[in-house]
DNA sequence: CGCCGACCATGACAAATGTCACTGCTCTAC
DNA sequence: GTAGAGCAGTGACATTTGTCATGGTCGGCG
């Protein structure tokens, strides 16, 4: 309140590959009004890292070892003043809704144009949201997931190449009734085999 | 050979994703002695690009619509005098082979550190090789594909989701057939379903 | 030539997977 | 309290997938 001279925005940044996050530093501390106090290549490191740090904002990957960027989220913004964006490569509507209930403030794809990320940061910063307008169409139209609990665990098991028996004996079911929850996903998602039903709820972010 | 001040490296810059470039081009364009003169979203328009600004360096993401990094190299290092360095995100020890194979000068993964990158672009600016030393071990130790052109294809088919059947018409084969080479090649692998061989095979980037 | 090996192709059989009908059990909501 | 929804399991059955024995074709090679 001293002056013209704002308080520049104290950034952390969290992804898995080490490429991708010395650029994203790169391109982020150009900004004057940005500066990347820290950088993580996993949720655990990034929660912990945040604690430590304080920043005024977290830019998380989706897809990352040990803790992802959603149980990153969650356990940053319950210990943590500050906010979260998820930035994703596979934008995904059900992963959008997740996101939004552990009270992220910005969500962008990776195709986002490198210029506007600066502006999401900014946005965010200053209290306001940020979701990406193509996903969050999407996730509207899309329907809600119509899958039971134990359907969907019996569905993510079934993206390996696990058979049936595994399946089951890793769930302590038996293998008819793992049998019966992949055939009643099958119908309610009108897939042909427990692997497509378990793409489809893949790429609806169910799993 | 007039002073101490030398020619710039003139990089061209392919990736699908937006964020990315834009970030690899802000952590590229900070070192003095590169220059990014051009980007693409993806391999063909990288070929014409290079075509048109005839850059020193290309730099290719291996994920990529259209024509993946692979055979933009090849489209490239056909027409153009340049370098060519090869980025990914699943550095697979097949992939390396063929992209040798195709005349490219680096391989770097995408955990590659942000710092190197330049570095690896001035050894191939200035008519040197670099290959991940952790990636070349493992194409070294890993043996060579057992797999026959059949047993690829029905592979390949099979890491989506489609049935035998299907993928019996696909091939303009009896399904018998289709699921013989299956077989032979899940016997080759040591693979307990036409889904973990392909998944398997993908791994080693056969297919 | 005639034989070999590699690849391609098929059909018969066995095992895994998917479907269906039905039995209980435990919650929650009306 | 009872109807509904989800969970767990069983058994019978059809379909799909994986295995195996067998033949065909083609290009070397002695």
């Amino acid at each position: 309140m001293t002056g013209d001279e704002t308080r520049s925005i104290r950034l952390l940044i969290a992804d898995d590959e080490h490429l991708i996050r010395g650029a994203l530093s790169a391109l982020l501390n150009l900004e004057p009004d940005i500066e990347v106090v820290g950088s993580a290549d996993n949720g655990v490191s990034a929660a912990e890292l945040a604690l430590e740090l304080k920043p005024d904002v977290c830019l998380l990957d989706l897809e990352m070892p040990q803790a992802d960027g959603l149980e990153a989220a969650a356990r940053i913004l319950s210990t943590v003043a500050t906010k979260v964006v998820i930035v994703t490569r596979h934008a995904r509507p059900g992963v959008l809704r997740r996101a939004l209930a552990a009270r992220v403030s910005g969500f962008v794809p990776k195709s986002t144009p490198a210029e506007e990320l600066a502006d999401v940061i900014r946005d965010v910063a200053a209290g306001k949201r940020y979701i990406d307008p193509e996903i969050a169409a999407t996730a509207l139209t899309a329907e809600r997931c119509p899958l039971t609990d134990r359907e969907l665990d019996a569905l993510r098991l079934s993206r390996s190449t696990m058979s049936v028996q595994e399946i089951a004996d890793r769930l302590h079911l038996a293998a008819g009734t793992v049998r019966n929850y992949l055939s009643s996903a099958m119908t309610k998602l009108d897939a042909r085999s427990r692997h497509e039903a378990a793409e489809l709820a893949w790429q609806q972010g169910w799993i």
